[in-house]
DNA sequence: GCATGAATTGTCATATTTTGGCATAAGGTG
DNA sequence: CACCTTATGCCAAAATATGACAATTCATGC
């Protein structure tokens, strides 16, 4: 399971190192140093690649032709990027998800269970400034089942 | 699978480089470098060949004189082009479709499982504007299923 | 606090990918 | 058939990603 925060300075080329702890969670419950990473709100959302085919499956049983699917595809799929993690524990964002999220110096990597998150600081204190009262409206969600 | 997005420049001959992901993804999963090109909305849709041509198997049974089949077929099928990739990976996308699309310039390449999209960077800006607001009508379609 | 090992970051060399240019080939038109 | 336009093949330059290694930082136990 992924959990917990770690910043990690982002290089000139794109490179940054996946935090450890990650590296552990993947190589042990997933068997793998592959994960999908995708533009998510206003962030990177990152899959280790078993958790990304599982929805990989599900989106190809969608409606081909529907405006719906083709939008929701083209957002979730058309900014996925197969990352393979090298010999020093480091991924390369694709040059368009920097740019699109302004991703330069610190990244806050946030664990999320099944996935992980990878948030310019920036775009990361700004969404934790509200994050107490999103807190307070959202924490009933797990008393409903 | 296609996925991710990439930027690259068409030439004043209308060719353009397939990105390298989507080129080894069409030897590995499809054995194949042929792809058919067809006008779809405001891009062009790109099919392996094999992908392709099981949508003309579907095609073929619709209901020959029905007026929404005709007109399908002259939109899907009347812009359909077979593209081989040369030695530099890179495909000639015919005028008509250059012209039709106002391709120049920076083309966007967005992959979609088992096909691909190629936009002009302007169509797509506009497109990806409204994407977010898209995103988030769709964004239940998963969870439904 | 200090020593040790692990994790992270920086640097450089190499390989791969993308792009541009030019010469040749193919195809359509009068 | 000669001309013009468009497509193709080939080579080289430029941009980008990847791999290997070294340096630095950080955490841990003593």
């Amino acid at each position: 399971m992924f959990r917990g925060q770690f910043v990690h300075l982002i290089s000139k080329t794109g490179r940054v190192s996946i935090p450890s702890k990650f590296r552990e969670n993947l190589k042990k419950v997933y068997k793998t140093s592959n994960i999908i990473i995708t533009l998510f709100e206003n962030c990177l959302s990152c899959y280790p690649l078993p958790e990304w085919e599982k929805l990989e499956r599900k989106i190809l049983k969608l409606p081909r032709f529907k405006k719906d699917t083709v939008d929701f595809e083209r957002h979730l799929i058309g900014n996925a990027n197969e990352c393979e993690i090298d010999t020093e524990g480091r991924i390369n964002i694709p040059q368009i998800l920097r740019k699109d999220l302004g991703l330069s110096k610190n990244l806050i990597f946030v664990g999320l269970l099944s996935r992980f998150e990878i948030w310019s600081e920036k775009s990361w204190n700004i969404n934790s400034k509200n994050s107490f009262k999103k807190f307070q409206k959202s924490r009933d969600v797990l008393d409903g089942i």
